[in-house]
DNA sequence: GGCGATCCTTGACCCAGATCAAGAGACGAG
DNA sequence: CTCGTCTCTTGATCTGGGTCAAGGATCGCC
């Protein structure tokens, strides 16, 4: 591993608009650049152990990460998925609650938990951005906890497919000559993990969307969605997303 | 219905140290309190539907409520409980995301959602509270999410009542004699929503529980637990709540 | 080009919890 | 006291997804 630090002015920083940063005016930029520094991290390491004293939090800037929790008898399920611009760790708690660990190669912009404390309670924006943030993951979670609860293996796939479908499309708005594609960023077992099945029903779902001209599949990460309607139909999302009237 | 305006003075209110207002100065909840009122509702009835524009936000001062969310063909799963001094709503959020339900009578301490947000924003105080709390219900939400991911029905139910118990001991002091007991607030029913269970697999995991002398029942709603460390163990959580070493 | 190491797919079988069904308490209204 | 309405329990049966097992793809490395 090695931790050379890019070092990227916060207003060239791709994630400048849609992470903690967000709402900054510049010389409130300028104070979080000073106590700024970057962090790399390898695919499959563990950036943070649950219980472990947290040393600092920070921004995803490239890359993705994964929240989890463990059992004792090895039972785990994913609690977060970590993209970039989301933030790590919790101002206020000295111990980590859950495990972190980098799926790809991913890049932290990171800030040692005190100094950014106390830069946090003399600019409100950052707080205020924090707040809209944490509110939104809750909702996030909110959701998940419908899907796990409540949904058959294959509206949970479904459930899946169109919600990396939809944060990435907010990420890079490629849109590949109208055809929706994406690249799944993990593997079946890390799916199951989120989805609180086992890697077979996983692929066997997969499969099974397949087969029925829900998706279609190049290689087996790389999802093209056809009828995005239809997925999301799949999904058993209330269609119109609560537009009601 | 009847709306009467119990007016308490926030000084002398039961969820002062808890709530939202927690860490307000006097003079600061001298102008929360020229913009609050309260409002009482009856058990079964809603009071926030999905979807619906929201008008205010405030607190749970009395009562339990639950914030639901239910699929078209009726699947519903329940996905936060509100005791007293939870909070409502959501700043910077129009609509609801969620229904919100008073499973009992239940008053709350309200502000219309206009003057709350403008007085979050020159009050530090409540903001920091705010986050706070939802970085709580967040980490609450996620061990939620092992539980409906990766736990048994047997291993559901403890955890459910080992949480109740958790929540009213931090709420009431309430160590009758030693022995801890807790009155289940949700009906049967209520309880397969909140764990992804049907009523039928709750009532005969109680039922199993019982048999086991895990717990012991008084009526069918008063639950005593003989041996919290063995409930602990049969909701699987790690023993001793990650404190290692 | 062969050889591991991952990761993924598919099949056969099983079981925890869902579903369907019947009744037992508990309790308020008349 | 009786009736109706909830809520809860328990039994019988079914099934979606778990478990166990056997390969197949893909890729990097020697």
């Amino acid at each position: 591993m090695h931790d050379h630090s890019v070092h990227v002015q916060c207003g060239d920083c791709p994630i400048r608009h849609r992470a903690v940063c967000a709402r900054c005016e510049t010389d409130e930029l300028g104070r979080l650049e000073q106590i700024k520094y970057y962090r790399s991290f390898q695919a499959g390491q563990t950036i943070i152990w649950s219980g472990d004293r947290m040393e600092f939090v920070g921004s995803v800037v490239t890359g993705i990460a994964t929240l989890t929790q463990t059992m004792e008898d090895g039972r785990r399920q994913m609690v977060g998925l970590l993209l970039p611009s989301d933030f790590v760790g919790r101002p206020g708690r000295s111990t980590a609650a859950f495990d972190v660990t980098a799926t790809t190669d991913l890049v932290m912009c990171c800030f040692r938990k005190k100094p950014f404390e106390d830069l946090m309670s003399t600019t409100p924006h950052i707080a205020q951005r924090l707040l809209e943030m944490t509110l939104d993951e809750l909702d996030a979670a909110r959701e998940w906890m419908l899907l796990l609860g409540r949904k058959t293996a294959r509206e949970k796939i479904a459930s899946l497919i169109s919600i990396i479908a939809r944060r990435d499309a907010a990420l890079h708005v490629r849109r590949t000559s109208g055809m929706l594609s994406v690249d799944l960023p993990l593997t079946r077992e890390e799916m199951a993990d989120y989805l609180g099945l086992t890697l077979e029903t996983v692929s066997r779902q997969i499969s099974a969307l397949k087969k029925d001209g829900v998706i279609t599949l190049e290689g087996n990460r790389h999802v093209s969605i056809p009828d995005l309607d239809r997925l999301l139909e799949e999904a058993g999302d209330d269609s119109d997303g609560g537009m009601l009237v």
